[in-house]
DNA sequence: AACTATTTATAACG
DNA sequence: TCGTTATAAATAGTT
């Protein structure tokens, strides 16, 4: 199309060439706008001159991240990297992962069974045994211990309670002691002074011979 | 470029629609080749038509992977980055999902169950418990059906037993009578020809009363 | 860039 | 989808 016909091979002329490249390089954009918007087609378009400038052309509404993602599934061809093609196999990887140990702990909790033999079941059956039995052990131990602990405290508390009980003891003691030795002092002093007809005794009694109020129910509160 | 003249605007009809993109896809691919080689250049053409088919045209010499590698570094547009970063967080959060899976499998097992208070230990078991009791009614399922089925099998054996029995009593039955009507036949013709004084008569009788051998042990096989 | 003779692409139709 | 054809569009060569 033109003066005249030319042949599909590379232009000599460097001149020419990069005319016609703008020329054309317009012409493709052009087609592929309008087949966007005739056709309602998504069309990416990157042309890279041979000096190494770059034009592309991208459909609106999308991306080319979009359309290279489209055509990685549709192609199947490895567009990313090792890097990328790593992170798709170890996603792959996992979720295979998942998905087996998703089926072991359905199964374990006695779902999506109707499918397995006797002998799957059975081994199921066993594992959950085993685990049960694990746990209960672990249930005792704990029960063991605790009920331990309790008898150490336990242990302790009577200690205690003896101990208090016999402070109060020694207590009590020393206070029979005082009142005893308090009564004969005062025997022996009313048997001194028992002419003299005197009335309070209390008040002229030396101080620490004096009865005090003793708690009248600390035993209870032991 | 036509019979007439067309606005470029959606071709509304679905068939026309199909057969410009038909058509203009080809011309683009053309001129995509053409301007390769007239003009040095490199092309990626990615075309997605409304259906979701695909086609593309990458310029000999090179890859699209090459190309949006070029474009990448020249449009500073980040093609991938994203694309990895996607990837990684769905590792992260399938990994995440693994963890916890394997843990309770684990615990489910009655492994790592030291850490775990006694709440948790009861929940555990009581999970182990529920799968188990699923498991067992399972299993519980599959004997009744065995057994049912084993119930049927005797059944019909049985039956077989008696018809069986009853062909052979009827067969017996025949044969004594045969064994008497021979007997009864034997008496007459010897009562007829005891003044002769013969010896062998079996030889003289007629051969349909003979007796036949029986077998001996039927009833025994049955 | 603009022009234009000519080639090429393609819309409409079978 | 394919072929034909009249016509629109693209563009090679020129100015």
């Amino acid at each position: 199309m033109g003066r005249g016909k030319i042949e599909i091979k590379r232009i000599e002329n460097l001149s020419n060439r990069q005319v016609t490249y703008s020329k054309r390089r317009n012409g493709i954009m052009k087609k592929a706008k309008e087949i966007t918007v005739l056709c309602d087609a998504q069309v990416s378009l990157v042309i890279f001159a041979s000096s190494g400038k770059m034009h592309e052309y991208c459909s609106p509404s999308t991306t080319l991240v979009n359309l290279l993602d489209r055509y990685h599934k549709l192609s199947g061809k490895k567009l990313w990297d090792a890097k990328h093609e790593n992170l798709s196999n170890e996603i792959d990887r996992i979720k295979k992962e998942n998905d087996s140990m998703q089926i072991e702990l359905r199964h374990l909790n006695g779902e999506d069974i109707t499918s397995l033999n006797h002998k799957e079941l059975m081994a199921i059956e066993e594992a959950l045994e085993t685990g049960l039995a694990s746990v209960r052990d672990k249930q005792m131990e704990y029960f063991m211990m605790k009920q331990r602990n309790g008898k150490i405290l336990e242990d302790e508390n009577k200690h205690l309670h003896f101990i208090l009980q016999e402070k109060e003891l020694s207590i009590q003691r020393r206070k029979q002691m005082v009142i005893e030795e308090n009564v004969r002092e005062m025997e022996s002093w009313h048997h001194r002074h028992q002419e003299q007809g005197m009335r309070d005794y209390n008040s002229q009694m030396p101080f620490a011979f004096r009865v005090q109020p003793m708690q009248p129910n600390l035993q209870e509160r032991m």
